[in-house]
DNA sequence: GTCTATACGTTGATAGAC
DNA sequence: GTCTATCAACGTATAGAC
């Protein structure tokens, strides 16, 4: 189907310049057709955004809820910088949404939040009740969680995928390190 | 000065829809001017930006300068979140260079970050000497710093001060747990 | 330094033939 | 569904009067 053609087209675009850097005639170039065939698809530029958007909290949303451990995530998300052209769509457009589509972009984003948490939640109970960590607020260390996702989205933004596995296994070291059973931490 | 009208215009305006989503007609009527004015004081739209650009990093690479403390630059940069119109320029910029000016940012950017983490591990060894923490990996640590950092200028692109209030105790207070001399990690 | 007027490309979007 | 042709609006940028 073409509208698909368009969709990765419109990703790659969107990720790389931006919702007002990038024009339809660029998408519609990329895709291999005319500007106005576009219309045949999409209501306008806005219509073919949040469709794309749609696609793409989808799909992050049904990772996120079959994941089974937390680095695993994290791993997950350095690979795909490169390859998956809707992931990196997602990040850009969620750190830096157009003005006009803010409001409803903030709902998906939230309740994707939401989702991870509950479930970087839930993935830590188990820890815990295995004995592999120790007790520990949930709440608070799932925050802590998001937070390293989110620097790992900055250093994707920037391209360095050695930057990046670097700064992951930083942050994965002293996240673990805090909250793992055992006495490593002492060397006072 | 109105060169200097445009460029608090152009800071605000820049930060709220990026580089390709402000129009010189904008930047110009928020100044309180005609478009073609502007062209008086800056050469085009990228000098304009540039030389924005210029004075954001100066000032925060100045600030990191002569920072005493690793909490104080945090609790500084939530802050700002809402008053400094520059600041929230350079994070949003930084994140979503626009393309054609990307490698010129770029060269900016990571003379910020070195600089930053040179202050940081100094503080870091200033705390070691003092016997505040623990030996620890300097590099890392101020590494660890850094991605706190950005998560909390992530935070600050979604504007809710309360939510960066939250993430930033949880960070530090993760940061700080992992870092300090005591024993009060142990609880298993 | 600021303005009016203008040049000229590009934008998102529509009409209508095929 | 895809095209050519066309639209009004807006983009950056310049020329030249005051």
């Amino acid at each position: 189907m073409s509208a698909d053609t368009i969709k990765q087209a419109a990703a790659v675009l969107f990720a790389d310049h931006g919702y007002a850097g990038t024009s339809l005639s660029q998408i519609s170039g990329k895709a291999g057709m005319k500007k106005p065939s576009i219309y045949a698809h999409f209501k306008s530029k806005d219509d073919l955004f949040m469709s794309l958007l749609d696609d793409a909290f989808s799909s992050e949303t049904a990772r996120v809820k079959t994941m089974s451990s937390l680095q695993q995530l994290l791993e997950d998300y350095v690979k795909r910088q490169s390859s998956d052209a809707l992931f990196r769509f997602l990040i850009k457009s969620s750190f830096f949404p157009p003005e006009h589509l803010k409001a409803d972009m903030l709902n998906r984003y939230y309740s994707f939040l939401d989702t991870l948490e509950e479930k970087t939640g839930k993935l830590l109970e188990i820890d815990a009740a295995l004995g592999i960590i120790r007790s520990i607020d949930i709440a608070d260390t799932a925050s802590m969680y998001t937070i390293i996702v989110d620097s790992i989205f900055v250093e994707l933004c920037y391209g360095s995928r050695e930057r990046t596995e670097k700064r992951l296994n930083v942050a994965w070291g002293f996240f673990w390190n805090s909250i793992k059973k055992g006495q490593d931490q002492v060397e006072s």
